[in-house]
DNA sequence: CCTCCTTTTAGGATTGATTCCTAAAAGGAT
DNA sequence: ATCCTTTTAGGAATCAATCCTAAAAGGAGG
């Protein structure tokens, strides 16, 4: 486990926040300036491939990490992108599941709003 | 409506096919062969927006269409990318939105499996 | 079927997130 | 310290999608 790896992963997996990749090579090169862009999306890569982090496609952005690698729904602010984390909804999934030929391998479940945060002020935002 | 748009929107509109813009583009251009790339996604775009049709947007693939504007799940095919329509599992997503302080906007569920068909060849497809 | 004005198109350049490439540096046994 | 493998820095390349601009097409009156 190289020192810019063992960085990557500390960011990721302090904070609750989902941040994007350039989000993270921002505050890694805070504290290793030589930091290349590569490797912080090889290294964000390889540690989706060891199922210690989890990778979140956006739409129409860039997509964002998450430190918890379990299968969970996201509720997506429209606005800001800003992303949480909800609970797994087993009941549903247990009744889709119910109504398919085969196994379900995964799944990506995001629900959309306007977080209290942009609802307050009127702007659009981004 | 230009001949173009129409022709785009025919071709998303008659069939169940999630199709990429690529693929639509190559089927707009057997009938109309000056079309240009450009037209196409701007096509898609305003049709979207007019909601006629949906984009869905695919994990490390370009972006499918749906002719069916209304919100509801995906089946999607890890291996070659095909998509299924499947029914709005009006429950869940009641009892998910019960939880929750504000209202929800929309939403994007996506399930993942392999197809019959990709499970049938031991290959590793698409 | 002219005229004028607005919208759309074709074609190609551009963007932006992400990946790839290569020589140099770092790991990490022994 | 040595040797071999893995990783990195830095920058070029990729690719879906968007943007730009002059030319073409709509289309409302007449």
């Amino acid at each position: 486990m190289t020192r810019q790896r063992e960085l990557i992963y500390g960011i990721v997996s302090a904070a609750p926040e989902h941040r994007t990749a350039e989000e993270i090579y921002d505050l890694a090169r805070a504290q290793m300036p030589s930091l290349a862009r590569g490797t912080v999306y090889r290294n964000l890569g390889l540690l989706v491939r060891e199922g210690l982090i989890r990778k979140l496609e956006m739409p129409e952005a860039p997509a964002r990490y998450d430190r918890e690698p379990g299968p969970h729904p996201h509720l997506v602010c429209q606005r800001c992108g800003r992303v949480e984390d909800l609970a797994t909804p087993e009941a549903l999934l247990a009744s889709i599941q119910a109504d398919l030929p085969g196994p379900i391998t995964g799944y990506d479940l995001k629900l959309y709003h306007i977080c209290p945060a942009c609802r307050g002020s009127g702007k659009d935002g981004v």
